[in-house]
DNA sequence: GTTCTTGTCCTAAATTATTAAAAACAATTG
DNA sequence: CAATTGTTTTTAATAATTTAGGACAAGAAC
């Protein structure tokens, strides 16, 4: 009752489908050779061709090794992976959060969410030591963790750092080489902002995913993995609230893609400074909407 | 032998302590009331009071609590604090990848490094899980950690998320009401600058804490938890790195302080132009320090 | 009957123990 | 002596154990 030997049954039965490819009397080759093939270590070879002597799949003579029949399905062993819930266990917490709205302060199970998210405890809490990093969580006093979630002030400062990491990516955009594809991927996002402003009226709602790749476009040039981390974060939750409040929702984002386009507008004309005035309008505006969401949600 | 008892301990002297100040035959308190005075759960005090029953200090009747004899010091029983040593894991792990000058790649063992910082294993795990937000570590694909590491990219991108946040802090400060304790820091470092500049010859040792409180306080002014989380790494690296560089440290060194008094002339004037220049020109003089004393390090 | 106190039980979190896997080293064989 | 295997040691993942906290119910005291 340790770790899950999901290794040595998925070696096995890689090292089956590799025998399979022989007929009978065929020798084997070296154990390391065989960790090679099965990529695991030879403890994990030595389990196997130890199984498949048992089972008389093999024969094991001195250092020579033959292959007494060759293998069928039946021979394989059940390898009941277990899911591996890391995978985007970031994207699922932060969704989790926002999607049921949990409050700032919220003491956070370790055991209940592990439950949730079909991952080991100890992974989970892997994960929130890692979010502590971006004051998202905290360790409380005597043991477990605590949200420290959604507030005002975390909201603040999260546009302005975003304000501070953009117009940094604003400014060395401007710099690009005109060969450089940010300016073809821009060119595309105006295609696509214009057509969303002529159907306004009935698709308003695709203006989120299109804000989202908007900003990544600009933000893509920084190629810095500090700014990259962050803007994970941040443009999950930017984009989250920006689906929820749904306060005037229509003429917010008639709005946003007339700064959307200024941007561009600035951007192509290498005009630096219009650029950064166009993206701090449009980051005030996106910051007030990240407020009023949170508003919102106090007063309800 | 599981997690240790420390909590009891600790809270059965107290509670020593508090029954000594009474005589004997006085009832005590409730259980509710007892976990108030001890700082414990019910569960604690309920441990605690089933051993002083035992070894005959109080007597039980059905709800009722009676101090048989007044308690003395042998009655204490040992608490073993095992030293918190998640205290100040961050600094002592940083110092021994530079210290050590552990090159990037390496594989961290988790037990051997637990052993040196005498944490357990699981607290490095949460810790290292941590710093992978930074880049700093990441997992290896068949478990354990590998450090990332001090490589020339990664310095590079410091450097740069270090220009981006620091132009902001001064663009910031140019701001600042004239009241602001700010300015009396920035006096009192241009006087500790010019005082170093004149015994420049014989002290330029001192220029690393120097430097370290110049950038502290000009950082200050931004109030933000992400800046904040990343100043801390980003200060702890460039310190130790300008320690270490010794090749033509003090020439070096006084050109610093000559380039800190031109950012303080400027913050000073006001002059947010000259400023973002005067601290342009001293980033990038740090970010090619940092560079060749890695450069040094990659040929010895 | 209401309120305070305690008994009981359940859940959570920290830490140890256990197991699988990897790696290092020694021995052996061709 | 070079390749291979046997043996031992070390590491990392995870289950099990234990302490702690809290919820609820039962009962006593007023």
């Amino acid at each position: 009752m340790a770790r899950s030997d999901t290794r040595y049954r998925e070696a096995y039965n890689r090292l089956l489908d590799h025998c399979a490819a022989l007929s009978a009397g065929t020798p084997l080759p070296a154990e390391t050779v065989l960790s090679e093939i099965a990529g695991v270590s030879r403890t994990v070879v030595r389990r196997c061709l130890a199984r498949l002597s048992d089972l008389g799949v093999i024969a094991l003579d001195g250092r020579a090794k033959y292959l007494l029949r060759v293998p069928g399905p039946e021979d394989r062993i059940d390898v009941t992976r277990s899911p591996d819930g890391r995978e985007d266990l970031e994207q699922r917490f932060l969704d989790w959060i926002l999607r049921f709205d949990v409050p700032a302060e919220t003491p956070l199970s370790v055991a209940e969410l592990a439950r949730t998210f079909g991952v080991t405890q100890h992974q989970l809490n892997e994960f929130l030591a890692g979010l502590s990093r971006f004051g998202l969580v905290a360790r409380r006093p005597r043991g477990g963790w605590m949200l420290r979630g959604f507030t005002k002030d975390f909201a603040i400062e999260l546009s302005d750092f975003r304000l501070v990491l953009e117009l940094d990516a604003i400014a060395k955009l401007v710099e690009a080489p005109v060969d450089h594809p940010v300016w073809q991927r821009l060119a595309d996002l105006r295609e696509r902002h214009l057509i969303l402003a002529s159907q306004i009226d009935t698709h308003f709602h695709a203006f989120s995913k299109l804000d989202e790749a908007f900003h990544e476009a600009i933000n893509d040039i920084v190629r810095n993995r500090f700014v990259a981390e962050f803007q994970k974060v941040i443009s999950l939750i930017f984009h989250y609230h920006y689906m929820w409040d749904k306060t005037e929702e229509k003429q917010r984002n008639a709005a946003a893609i007339q700064e959307h386009l200024a941007v561009i507008d600035a951007l192509e004309a290498r005009d630096a400074n219009r650029a950064a005035e166009a993206a701090r309008r449009h980051l005030r505006t996106s910051r007030s909407t990240l407020l009023s969401s949170l508003r919102h949600h106090d007063l309800g």
